[in-house]
DNA sequence: CTTGTCTATGCAACGAGTTGCATAGAAAGC
DNA sequence: GCTTTCTATGCAACTCGTTGCATAGACAAG
């Protein structure tokens, strides 16, 4: 499991509670791992259970008090264990190519709504991505000499950067092919509609 | 699920047992999907029962009978319902990115191996996706006009071909990275081995 | 003749992840 | 005054996905 070492190092970067960490999943560490709060809740419950983090309870005025959590020694030694232990290369489980290769038993120009939609959204997230490096690391703002780990952070934020570009281009791709179907008259055996493309 | 509709997909495409359906997810499917065999028997015994799937059992020589499952008419209704509604963009969940991060609090060096067995693992699946688009669209005994699905399968495969390349791009990026942490002396807190690079 | 591999299917148990719901005070807008 | 939004935590039920194990005949290598 994952999700734990991803807690660890969001704890090491900046100790919180559960639900700053479920924030910061939505944002930066959300470049590349998600989970909603509940997950959060109940993996902090379990780690805090097995002395890997310690708790505090901080009282906060108008709103409600929070337990701010912080990796401890064991947490640490299990990170570095982790660490230090081979792990599987991902495997990609994308939804929407087994949607593409589903077309061809039914009408491809349909799904070309859906791959704009996908596109915005990528795109939309590309754009944050950039605005967050602009930000942290390369625009005027950033500290001068990076530290060891915004050198780290700002690497797989790069990643994050790459893939959202590779996969803009991609879908591109996909909806040349789509339109190029369409114009010669689509074939699977399901509904055709006259579908104007609308404008790239 | 969308393994569901994967399934549905590749039996459209080919009908075939759990144990063929298993190997395809090995193999073109997996450029985009993964499931164990244990999944997929559990789902095809679910959709049967739904009435999506039928059965047909093929007696054979010199190996165990098997199973042959095929889309029956309810099936290519679902399959056409889900093509029409929209999905959620996928978000990635990169353990190596957690793995980067967390190298922060330790040794940074130490983890160019790891990097590196990456980085093979992801130039043997590009070369096994482009042999794989040479034999089967773009080389000499490929079927001169692709017909539409095939023209589907491809655009496919050219996301798995770009994706392979953007992560191979990426992980050079970190190998270089972590080099240049490593020379400038580590830093986080965690032990420092001296660690020759091995020669890139 | 034993071990290992391949085809083929399956159960049981567990762990990971999602969805729906509940609580509760504070602030802000209508 | 009412609804909505934000912070903050949590339970319960469910589905999805993984791991370990079991069966069983055929075939190949040592």
């Amino acid at each position: 499991m994952a999700l734990e070492h991803a807690i660890l190092v969001s704890l090491l970067e900046k100790p919180g509670s559960g639900y700053e960490l479920a924030r910061r999943f939505e944002r930066s560490i959300g470049y590349f791992w998600t989970a909603t709060h509940q997950q959060i809740y109940r993996v902090l419950k379990r780690m805090e259970s097995e002395g890997v983090l310690a708790v505090r309870e901080v009282p906060q005025q108008g709103r409600p008090d929070k337990k701010e959590y912080s990796v401890a020694g064991p947490g640490r030694a299990a990170l570095s264990r982790w660490l230090h232990e081979p792990i599987e290369p991902e495997s990609l489980r994308h939804d929407l190519a087994v949607k593409i290769r589903g077309a061809a038993f039914d009408d491809p120009a349909a799904l070309v709504d859906e791959v704009e939609r996908h596109h915005r959204v990528h795109s939309d997230r590309l754009a944050r991505y950039l605005a967050g490096e602009l930000r942290d690391f390369t625009g005027p703002d950033a500290p001068a000499p990076l530290d060891p780990g915004q050198e780290l952070q700002h690497v797989v934020l790069r990643g994050g950067i790459a893939y959202e570009r590779m996969t803009i281009a991609w879908l591109d791709d996909v909806l040349a092919t789509l339109r190029a179907l369409g114009a010669t008259t689509g074939t699977g055996g399901g509904p055709q509609g006259g579908h104007p493309g609308p404008s790239a």
